[in-house]
DNA sequence: GTTTTTGTTGATTGACGAGTCAATAAACTT
DNA sequence: AAGTTTATTGACTCGTCAATCAACAAAAAC
């Protein structure tokens, strides 16, 4: 029965899993047999795969990292000038893919994982890294010096944007959060125009 | 040697702790004993009072918001004109008491039980209403109509922000939320004065 | 064709933790 | 003084769960 070249295929579903699994719970109180179940194997293998459940947690963070850093770069591939750039970012950032409540709501417990696990901690601050120069590359030659500050208030926002989708019922309005921050972002940037 | 009358005191040591010990550990994995041990008394005594951890959790989401309730109310019976009022509701949100890390690692814990416990949600909203309805005071006679998508926005920055706080190495920056909510709200506000 | 590597799981271990209980004691009531 | 209420805890129950292990199966290597 075994195939080979089995690992990488058990360990995206693994991943997948988790990131639903704790999705669907709300929290990082899911079981390692919970997550192998959904992915169509024994805790066991899941182990053996792994080694820990935090391990688990953690490729599960890379993998929304990865997906989301994919995105960015996509829209911004296809972005004209500093304005196309930072919209293709805002978009990037609330896509339907990102911003479903499923993601969302791993989202916010791998903010909570950050507080105790250094590995995790890093790999939040490597998106506020990516998302603050993605921000400031689109910024500087609108707002020159001001762009810094406006690039921190716009990454806070969306995250805060982020954390209000938790707590809504209903389904995700994307609409309303890209408006949100494009709104700001045009304020911000109506002051440093002729 | 047991003196009569205990319950609130216990109770409030509890609470307290509930909170300390959620900052320190920094999620919900904090146990009854631990909690129980911090306020001195044994995890029975703390189980007699609350009748499960829950309850604690809940009693002390209810403690913070308390405290930032009549924290907001003080500042705001302060203040006079609209510009003032919106000012102090900032103030009170990133005052020192509100936004030390322990407060601030509690909160972002509360919202992870808010997706699994009804009451949780519910106190969370009530949050966001009163944050919400106060900002909305201040910005009506200032921005007219545009006063409630500002709201949302502020209101999303400062979650935001205190978002933020978790991950940062190093003391809490107060200095530089408020200056970066007062900044968004300056920039909206341009807009809409001759 | 035997050995090694890779895949897989059921069963087990060992720890930990929420909640309960019985027992003890001091204070208040009558 | 007898009875009741309030305070308090150590010991215990019962469940859960991460992690390990022993064993089995099939492919690959030799």
């Amino acid at each position: 029965m075994p195939k080979l070249g089995m690992e990488p295929i058990r360990k995206a579903a693994l991943v997948k899993a988790t990131i639903v699994e704790i999705g669907r719970v709300g929290s990082l109180d899911v079981t390692v047999s919970q997550i192998a179940k959904r992915a169509g194997m024994s805790s066991a293998l899941a182990h053996h795969y792994f080694g820990s459940k935090e391990e688990m947690f953690l490729a599960a963070m890379r993998h929304i990292l990865t997906l989301y850093g994919a995105e960015v770069r996509g829209a911004l591939a296809l972005a004209e000038g500093p304005e196309s750039r930072l919209r293709a970012v805002l978009a990037a950032s609330f896509s339907a893919a990102n911003f479903r409540r499923e993601a969302v709501g791993a989202w916010l417990n791998f903010w909570v994982l950050a507080q105790t696990v250094p590995e995790a901690k890093r790999l939040l601050k490597v998106y506020q890294g990516r998302l603050r120069s993605n921000l400031l590359a689109g910024l500087r030659p609108l707002a020159g010096d001001r762009a810094e500050p406006i690039a921190a208030g716009l990454g806070a926002l969306i995250d805060g944007l982020y954390l209000r989708e938790v707590l809504k019922s209903g389904p995700p309005d994307r609409e309303m959060a890209v408006a949100t921050a494009l709104n700001y972002l045009n304020s911000k940037l109506e002051g440093a125009r002729p």
